[in-house]
RNA sequence: GCCAAGGUGGCAGAGUCCGGCCGAACGCAGCGGCCUGCAGAGCCGCCCACCGCCGGUUCAAAUCCGGCCCUUGGCUCCA
């Protein structure tokens, strides 16, 4: 079976063909950097992220491009806040050199550009203006905003009809258009000190009036670009007019991907973008997580707490389009499959380093299981990368290493093992999982010292000293090192986090 | 109100596009056994699902069709 995917714009599964054989242009609907990236980003950041590995993985060139939204009345809020910044570009600076570290430590790939709005002005400006000769726009008080009844297929995205769709939003803005649903491509003049002091955070003192924003020159005057028309701008300048896949939150459906859909489309009569992939939200207790309700999880304090393997475990333990529960207890499961992955990976590893391993034996139930495990990673990947079939397939190959090494007492499938530990390797890192990343210096010392405390014990063991014996297990335990006592002597594992 | 996505075991979550291999995957929790000084891990086995409700199509439906109920997201900044 090859790459099927769901495309929002026809609500089917198709099948996957990039315009270029070898190449997929992606491009994925960035942040707006006022806030630290939270729990919610990084389930559609590691998404997009294994779609890329994937798609790799089939042989695919991705040309992978992400953007960051450094101009917005919400940065401003922040002006003067911390550290973060004098001014609206040092603030956005900021959150985009934490973001970046967020996304490393989590161990995505790097995109190829990373784009900022305040970079691609004059892109924007002379998209802007491509709109307006072509008929699709007309500048009101200095700003500019799309005709929405001039674009026939408004509302193809979302299926919505024009008739339906209501707009809310400033009064005053409102009479300076000519259709209610008319958006923004160019703002006149200025920040909105209303705006910034609605996203201001409480009991933070910012001394006098609010800050100012950037603001640029343009045919209409002085002023600032719209929120949509930077996607379209800066996807036709890093990857041209029709993208293979745009990727994004299914929260940003309406009105962002249907507007960039409308002024893309308009300005170069070309499909903007053939599948349109959108990343279901996470489902809390009551409300979803968002930085406007508060009540997230930094990406930075979740991977602090549990690794960026079993942050990747969890935000791959439901399909990228389906809700998923935000809880402990879901964490907790994910890290669960994660340990026992581990587990059987370490204990393969362990059994290949050792003189037993060079056994002649054949133990056809663990190769098969591991082809088997192969086709069907391979299988869940392909339809609509579906990643939590993909962890059962990783999972049965721990399974087969545990019974193998559970039968063959000393007679080891050296090669099937191999094969094991291979797949294991392969397929996890698909979904950035990483056997191998754990040691670092600290981790290395910790290490040592657990051996010494490992040793004081075993004598008190071989002396019979249980009580003692269990003492220290337990002592270790509160400390997160989990000490397992076996035939060949007793082997601990390290907290995770490093 | 309108648009969209869902409702599957105690929990979580695949399967629904292309009806039969689904008497429903994987994991957690629970139960029994092996192993073990004990514990954990691991292995083997088991328990728990008439797949939201009602009706229809069919030899056959979790999967198709219709109606209803409920949940979530969007319609306003949002991954």
């Amino acid at each position: 079976m090859t790459l099927h995917v769901t495309n929002t714009l026809t609500g089917e599964k198709e099948p996957f063909e990039p315009q270029d054989p070898e190449n997929v242009l992606l491009y994925y609907c960035g942040l707006t950097v006022s806030d630290p990236p939270h729990l919610g980003h990084a389930r559609s950041w590691v998404h997009v992220d294994v779609m890329h590995r994937w798609l790799e993985q089939l042989g695919y060139d991705v040309r992978h491009v992400e953007n960051f939204t450094d101009v917005n009345e919400k940065i401003v809020a922040r002006v003067g806040e911390d550290d973060l910044g004098a001014d609206e570009s040092a603030v956005a600076e900021s959150y985009v050199r934490r973001t970046i570290e967020d996304m490393r430590s989590l161990n995505l790939l790097r995109a190829e550009v990373y784009p900022r709005v305040s970079e691609h002005v004059p892109e924007i400006v002379d998209l802007v203006e491509t709109l307006i000769e072509k008929g699709y726009a007309y500048e009101s008080n200095g700003s500019v905003y799309f005709d929405v009844t001039s674009f026939e297929e408004y509302g193809k995205l979302s299926n919505q009809e024009l008739t339906e769709i209501e707009s809310q939003g400033d009064p005053d803005e409102r009479s300076e258009k000519r259709h209610p649903a008319d958006f923004a491509l160019w703002k006149a003049g200025g920040v909105d000190p209303d705006a910034v002091e609605e996203h201001r955070h409480e009991g933070v003192d910012h001394g006098g009036d609010p800050p100012e924003g950037l603001t640029w020159d343009s045919p209409w005057g002085e002023g600032r670009p719209g929120w949509h028309i930077e996607c379209s701008a800066m996807s036709m300048t890093h990857l041209g007019e029709t993208l293979d896949i745009h990727v994004g939150g299914r929260d940003l459906v309406f009105p962002h991907h249907e507007n960039e859909i409308a002024q893309s489309e308009a300005a170069t009569d070309q499909q903007f973008a053939n599948y349109w992939l959108h990343c279901e939200l996470f489902q809390m207790d009551e409300e979803k997580m968002s930085s406007s309700l508060g009540n997230f999880v930094t990406v930075a304090e979740a991977i602090d707490r549990w690794g960026a393997n079993v942050m990747r475990t969890f935000l791959t333990a439901g399909s990228y389009n389906s809700q998923q529960l935000y809880s402990d207890e879901t964490i907790a499961e994910a890290e669960e499959r994660w340990d026992q992955l581990e587990r059987a990976y370490e204990a393969a590893v362990e059994t290949l380093d050792s003189p037993a391993a060079s056994s002649k034996a054949e133990d056809q139930t663990l190769r098969e299981a591991v082809a088997d495990a192969r086709e069907a990673f391979r299988t869940a990947m392909n339809d609509d990368f579906n990643t939590r079939e993909a962890q059962s397939a990783l999972l049965s190959v721990a399974t087969a290493i545990n019974r193998h090494l559970e039968d063959a007492s000393d007679e080891y499938d050296y090669r099937g093992l191999r094969r094991a530990v291979e797949a294991l390797e392969e397929l996890g890192g698909v979904l950035g999982l990483s056997f191998d990343g754990s040691t670092t210096g600290s981790a290395e010392l910790a290490g040592d010292v657990v051996e010494l405390v490992l040793e004081v014990r075993e004598r008190e063991r071989e002396a019979g000293n249980y009580e003692r014996a269990d003492e220290l297990r337990d002592e270790l335990a509160a400390l997160g090192i989990e000490v397992q006592d076996a035939d060949d002597g007793p082997t601990y594992r390290l907290p995770d986090g490093g």
